[in-house]
DNA sequence: TGTACATCAGTGAACGCGCGTTCACTGATGTAC
DNA sequence: TGTACATCAGTGAACGCGCGTTCACTGATGTAC
């Protein structure tokens, strides 16, 4: 092996990151179900078995699309958390870190389609995308966990959650503290059912968005969204300072 | 023409409905994108020429896919409404609606994300989907309007909507009173941010419970639901009678 | 430094498959007189 | 009631296409001595 990494396993690297990419062109024109290892390979003017060197099928192709999707949607939120992360108002940094979700989802609607979209049929997905899948909720809980540190956190009225649910959110806790020991470790009184819910609920406003559900129903819609999660923030128990 | 409508448009109902039921069964194995009129042929016994008779393209079937698809959901949720009608609580009212909705999309999975999941690529909505595809965000308005005149709504303060968005509501709030003249007519003061935001945010949570965002997240499904689309009726200003 | 060998990227042909759509046709069902 | 004609459902072959994957191969790059 050579000095400086080897030509070989650099030409690897490099030529992977040009299939990946040129597939992500093909899923903006034709979405995940039509995307075509022969189109791609065509399009590099590389034979189509060619491709098979660098990944062994067409759902290895697609499993690493859907790994570095959610890797750059959960990247765009945590660099949102970051820049956001001197803002004494968590109400605010809760909204930039949604904006930027959104953000990231309308530059990139197949990706996004491709994530949080209809699941690809026939196609299941391994384990390898659960953890980069976490990486917005994390940002949301560091969100409320910097408000409670600072006293701008009321958490919900425990009364109303079912005990089946707080039995998840329980294990839940566990198993995030389990599979990343280094990482700021997460109260268990912050993973409550609203926050769960309010994570969900912003992708019902994002998918609803971009799917074309609010043509001819907004056309706000920067507007209506950061209002409608502001109002998830206050949900989740987060108060901003003056408030 | 004979007296019982004739045999052969009898007939050629019957096998309408054939070729759309055995389309669905087809939707459940493949997904939209592979849906395949050879196939839908094939199974049904009959050449795949003959499809062509019933459907002038794949896309008109899935064109009447998509229609039926909304209306048997928005059917629950009417149903729902009605069974529903003398409740005296808008907001068990409310979460009877939603929970049909839910209940719909865990009965037909495919069939929702046929309507609510990533749009079919290079499939354009006509506009015969929109009338079916408003049924369920008018029985979430009517729970509204009733609770308005049973004195248990109380609409979220007005300061923070963005005047853009009370703009789109206007309008929305026209549009609704002209496109169905005979249905009962909705009070534009209804028509809120937090009650749209709500509809979308529905369509969150069960996307994720449907599509596997929930998986190893939360399992007690049904409790977690309801305890958040009754958040949603208090975040749209629904009140429980006795509160 | 030079040589023999192993590893690996990339080729091009082929396999077997399914697809949407068109077309000329047959035969049954309905209609007009 | 009977006959001539129009309408329509359904057939089967064909067109042209693209797909995922396999395979034996060539030639370049790296490794061991």
């Amino acid at each position: 092996m050579n000095a400086i990494q080897g030509a070989r396993s650099r030409a690897r690297a490099e030529i992977t990151a040009a299939i990946k990419e040129e597939a992500r062109r093909q899923l903006a024109d034709e979405g995940a179900a039509r995307l075509s290892l022969r189109a791609v390979a065509r399009q590099l003017g590389m034979a189509s078995s060619a491709i098979y060197r660098y990944f062994p099928s067409r759902d290895d192709l697609l499993t690493a699309l859907i790994v570095d999707a959610y890797d750059a949607v959960g990247a765009a939120a945590e660099q949102a958390l970051g820049s956001a992360g001197e803002h004494p108002d968590p109400v605010a940094r809760w909204c930039e870190v949604c904006r930027a979700v959104r953000g990231w989802a309308r530059d990139h609607p197949h990706e996004y389609a491709l994530i949080y979209g209809s699941p690809v049929p026939g196609y299941a997905a391994p384990r390898d995308t659960a953890a980069p899948a976490a990486r917005i909720g994390r940002a949301l809980l560091i969100v409320a966990a910097d408000a409670r540190s600072a006293g701008l956190f009321t958490p919900p009225g425990p009364g109303r959650v079912p005990a089946a649910v707080a039995d998840d959110l329980r294990q839940l806790a566990g198993r995030m503290a389990g599979d990343a020991p280094q990482a700021p470790s997460v109260p268990a009184e912050l993973l409550t059912a609203p926050l769960i819910a309010a994570w969900a609920q912003l992708f019902g406003l994002i998918s609803f968005e971009l799917f074309g559900h609010f043509n001819r129903v907004i056309e706000a819609r920067e507007e209506f969204f950061t209002a409608s999660v502001t109002r998830l923030a206050h949900d989740v128990g987060l108060r901003s300072p003056g408030a």
